[in-house]
DNA sequence: CGTGCCCCCTGTCAGC
DNA sequence: TGCTGACAGGGGGCAC
């Protein structure tokens, strides 16, 4: 399910409750969710704090610190001229070991975060339950992927760094200019809405809010991206950021799987203008909107506010 | 290198 | 009621 709107809920729902939390323990329940050896991924990651929490497209990102420094069990009194911390400070790192991590969880269609064992939580447990990380104050934080499409990785910074750079410009940063979007779409001549769901071309953006973008553009979403002049270039820049942000406002769309960390659902499903609408009439014009079958997946158009442009 | 197709996996729903 | 096929928010691998 999630894209950008809803990894960004998510990140907004977990971080206060995250933040400063130390893992004590990894489970892998399901190995097929890790690219690595189950038990290089635990090593990775036990004992760490959690300094951050954050999103790169569809993707949530832990930023995961070094052990903090044990306190000694006598205090040694400090001899003269010790430099204070340089093995102190290091903790529990030590050579291969890098300061900082980074927990890179791909949810893929059905993976969700969870946290569990929450104080008065009411929520269902997990169902289908991957990975579990337990917390030094007793709260878990639970990996749980029905479809098992979702994968999860732990990055040292220069990894992460490269693995980063895979992917394209965050379409609600302040740096991602309309300009930029005109001269990239220039550059192929896949179809537009394939295009926009091409991670290494613009991160976070999937099919639903590729197809709605599409909409509020005007757009027909087989249209080859080199053929988008300039001007039309510009409406879908301003259409998938206000897309992007609307949907955020309402804490993403729910099909089916997606939640919210609190267990909610996320409401943008009734703002959606075409995504699932197929015979239904176009909230704008009243046609019948048409789904279309291209690059494996759905596509949905309205066939007069998306007109073909030429040929 | 870019593009299109298949597959990964489970669950749900429509149609017979 | 039960079986079968289509389809679902993603993305990696492979052939061309």
């Amino acid at each position: 399910v999630p894209e950008l709107p809803e990894a960004e809920t998510i990140v907004r729902g977990l971080r206060p409750f995250l933040l400063g939390a130390r893992i004590a323990r990894v489970e892998v329940l399901r190995s097929d969710l890790l690219d690595a050896r189950p038990e290089d991924f635990v090593s990775l990651l036990m004992g760490r704090v959690i300094q951050e929490v954050d999103r790169r497209g569809k993707n949530l990102i832990l930023t995961l610190g070094t052990v903090e420094p044990t306190p000694p069990a006598k205090p040694a009194s400090p001899r003269p001229g010790f430099k204070a911390g340089s093995a102190a400070v290091e903790g529990r790192s030590g050579p291969g070991i890098p300061d900082r991590t980074h927990l890179v969880v791909n949810l893929g269609m059905s993976g969700r975060l969870l946290l569990a064992q929450v104080e008065g939580d009411t929520r269902p447990p997990p169902s289908h339950p991957g990975i579990r990380f337990l917390l030094t104050d007793a709260r878990v934080l639970v990996y749980d992927d029905v479809r098992r499409f979702g994968r999860l990785r732990v990055l040292d910074p220069a990894q992460y760094r490269e693995w980063s750079r895979t992917l394209g410009p965050e379409p609600l940063s302040p740096g991602f200019t309309a300009r930029d979007l005109c001269e990239a779409l220039a550059a192929s001549t896949t179809p537009v809405r394939s295009w926009l769901l091409d991670q290494r071309r613009i991160a976070g953006v999937g099919n639903i809010y590729a197809n709605e973008a599409l909409f509020r553009a005007g757009l027909d979403p087989r249209i080859p991206a080199r053929r988008i002049p300039p001007e039309a270039g510009r409406r879908l820049h301003r259409a998938l950021r206000s897309v992007l942000r609307e949907a955020i406002g309402n804490q993403g769309t729910t099909l089916r799987d997606y939640r919210t960390p609190d267990g909610g659902e996320g409401s943008h499903l009734q703002a959606l203008r075409v995504y699932g609408r197929e015979a239904l009439p176009c909230r704008s014009c009243g046609a019948r909107v048409e789904r279309i079958v291209f690059g494996g997946r759905s596509a949905f158009r309205c066939p007069t506010c998306q007109p073909w442009i030429g040929s």
